[in-house]
DNA sequence: TGATATTAGTTAGGAGTCCTAATTAATATT
DNA sequence: AATATTAATTAGGACTCCTAACTAATATCA
């Protein structure tokens, strides 16, 4: 696809663009978990523990089952029952049993623990650092690409669905061609620009539960 | 910094695109994650150890220390000496004393070592394909973008000095302003543009070892 | 309705990941 | 020669991750 282009200038075919992209994610990935290594530490709990408080904390007061939980760190319900009972221990979550479904349990955070999320909320400050490098067109092209990416990874069920614009049953992509906002929002009802791609939105609905059975992103081309 | 911008465009102020862009590096993470411990696992080994036998793979012959298995995987030296000692008790690696000290030793693949990293090192399927997803146009600024950041990640110690264009000592960026094709490449003597960028050069020498005492970025600000 | 799935979550066991701190051995420094 | 410093290992402990086996509750359907 790329091949004429790898050797338009000179010697360099030896990796194609789509490698280094991969590689790169690779690394910054390689940051990330030496990062969260290190900052969670400083708190007293390990990087999937933070990552399961952020994610309660992202839920807000109804709390979480555990298979939510497992899905959303995208481990079995084996691991992550194990990191909860923890966190419990901790006093940083409460179980109780779900009053819909005896069988299920409820996981919310704790005071502390609400506390403790709060603090480590700002774990990517080392990423949004960097990322501030980054020209505004280049973040737009950037997070779109990304947002590109992550929809495809979801399609083939690597990643969780995560609450996110496009996987959102109140949005509408690309509704208005010409406009500079071409993609609507149903539920605030706002028609808005690629920018405004919300990766982590507060008031939506995810279309799918946890794994695809309908695809749920309208093809474009 | 883009205040006025989020809120340039109705009610989407939720979230900053830094704050986008964050949390969507740390899902394609997770989903390298978890893709690391399917695959790794499909050949018995961990995903540790699969990066351990990727850097010698792209090492070559020569093997490597342990000190420097550990920088690449930004990890402890006792961590690495564990995983090295496993992939050891598989046969997959060897380990010798090295001849110019005798307090290090020489990390290489056996042949067995070899042929899985081999198998192996189509890892990053996952990503290429979605990547593929990404036009021409977007996979320049992606990766321009990835590249900025991984220097800054590594400026800040953040992530190993991987072996890249822009900490090679070779690499003469922006040295045809001009040109549609601003950097010189030394070693090959080659003039290349920003799509030509490598993350892993196969015939580069790091200009830092492992971290940072004088910065190697030729800032252009 | 009662037998039989199916589903939610837990536990047990095992390999591996990560850390800090202490140790051994070799090289550098003074 | 005495004293750092450096390379690697080991020990101990908390956690991550899996599969497989298990309890308990809800669904299904004959």
């Amino acid at each position: 696809m790329s091949e004429d282009n790898a050797r338009s200038s000179g010697d360099f075919d030896r990796e194609s663009i789509e490698q280094q992209i991969s590689i790169g994610l690779s690394k910054v990935s390689l940051a990330l978990k030496s990062q969260s290594w290190q900052t969670a530490g400083q708190h007293g709990i390990s990087p999937t523990q933070g990552q399961i408080l952020a994610l309660l904390q992202a839920k807000g007061s109804d709390g979480l089952r555990l298979s939510e939980v497992a899905a959303g760190l995208a481990v079995t319900p084996a691991t992550a029952s194990d990191a909860v009972r923890v966190l419990d221990l901790k006093g940083l979550v409460q179980k109780t049993r779900s009053s819909e479904d005896a069988r299920a349990i409820a996981i919310v955070l704790t005071p502390e623990g609400q506390k403790l999320a709060d603090r480590t909320s700002c774990w990517s400050d080392l990423l949004l650092g960097t990322v501030g490098e980054l020209s505004e067109l280049e973040q737009t092209v950037f997070l779109g690409g990304l947002i590109k990416m992550i929809r495809k990874l979801q399609e083939s069920g690597q990643i969780p669905i995560a609450r996110m614009c496009v996987t959102c049953r109140f949005f509408q992509p690309n509704i208005y061609p010409q406009s500079d906002r071409p993609h609507h929002c149903d539920f605030v009802d706002v028609p808005f620009g690629d920018r405004n791609l919300q990766l982590e939105c507060h008031d939506q609905i995810a279309r799918a539960t946890t794994t695809i059975d309908r695809v749920p992103v309208p093809k474009k081309r």
